[in-house]
DNA sequence: TTGTGTTTTATTGCCTCC
DNA sequence: GGAGGCAATAAAACACAA
């Protein structure tokens, strides 16, 4: 880095000169002392802001013996091989504030701050360069909240939707078993009181207990996360738009299909096969591979937060 | 006091931009 | 090609439990 010649002599005196080194053995390597004054001179200035490290740590040492012992201490300070020297909390809240206005750093800003810090122009860059690593950090670790919260809600909404389901499911086929038993001794006559006497208060039933299950209905849109927000408009997409108990109606009515309602299983799925879906899907909540468990991906291919085509049916409340 | 984990300061090497 | 940014890392400073 071109940045770093500023203190590479006194960083090569760390590595020439084990710590504590006293001064005598030093001696001949005076001169790179002297090359290196310039980065001493900065941590000199912190002595400006005073003692404000609340009286620990071996800093205070180190410039007490230089503010207060006069010339004999400053020379040992001198020989003091190159220690890295933490800034002062007025340092720290100073540039604080500073990157909050801006946390890059230009070079004219940068004169300016090392010049009313007293520090080195290079130890203010060094120190926004920091700050922006731990600024990233922390942020990581927001959206990985984020992230977290917005998936646990979202999968305690798919569970809620499956339990529903499985409530409708089970409503439609105990319906059934109430009719069929009903229309036996008349058989020659089912089809005609099918499409006819039984459609409606079944629709209605069924719609009546969707209706009921409206208090499931999930809050989609609690996933806050602004990366999300296409997944988010997708997830509208498909359940936020009017399928929900209009769905169940339109579903039964527009199709004129009631075949579903006396055949429970008549679907692309067997119970036991969905129930085996269900198993094999919730482990991948987050990334299901869909090929895996037998589905294809989606014409329009937008997110669905995983939850596979079938599933997403249930969003529709289309069933 | 000491061992250990965390934070802060600084360096190095690579990359991008002008 | 130089300047500056970033990721990875080293190492000193610091905190804290045992």
């Amino acid at each position: 880095m071109a940045g770093g010649t500023v203190f590479s002599a006194a960083s090569n005196l760390t590595t020439l000169l084990p710590n504590q080194t006293p001064p005598s053995t030093s001696q001949p390597l005076d001169s790179l002392f002297q090359s290196s004054s310039s980065s001493f001179l900065g941590s000199r200035s912190i002595l400006s802001f005073g003692d404000v490290q609340g009286g620990k740590g071996c800093n205070e040492s180190l410039f007490l013996s230089y503010d207060e012992n006069g010339d004999e201490d400053m020379d040992e300070y001198f020989y003091q091989p190159e220690k890295k020297r933490r800034l002062s909390v007025e340092q720290v809240q100073f540039l604080e504030k500073s990157f909050d206005e801006e946390n890059k750093l230009e070079p004219e800003r940068k004169i300016r701050l090392a010049k009313e810090l007293g520090l080195q122009p290079r130890q203010v860059a060094i120190w926004f360069q920091n700050r922006r690593a731990r600024w990233k950090t922390k942020q990581m670790e927001k959206d990985y909240d984020s992230l977290q919260a917005c998936y646990n809600d979202l999968k305690a909404n798919y569970d809620d939707l499956l339990r529903e389901k499985d409530k409708l499911k089970a409503e439609v086929a105990r319906l059934t078993e109430k009719v069929l038993g009903r229309e036996k001794p008349e058989e020659g006559n089912f089809e005609q009181a099918e499409t006819k006497g039984l459609q409606e208060p079944l629709q209605k039933s069924m719609i009546d207990s969707a209706s009921e299950g409206e208090g499931s209905k999930v809050s989609i849109g609690a996933c806050k996360q602004e990366d999300t927000s296409s997944a988010k408009s997708d997830m509208f997409d498909s359940s936020e738009s009017p399928h929900y108990t209009d769905g169940v109606h339109s579903a039964l009515l527009e199709t004129g299909d009631s075949s579903y309602v006396f055949e429970p299983d008549h679907s692309d799925v067997s119970q036991d096969e969905e129930d085996n879906l269900r198993k094999t899907l919730l482990p991948h909540y987050i990334f299901p591979k869909l090929e895996d468990v037998g589905y294809s991906d989606p014409p329009h291919s937008s997110c669905h937060f995983g939850i596979p085509e079938e599933d997403q049916a249930i969003w529709s409340w289309s069933y």
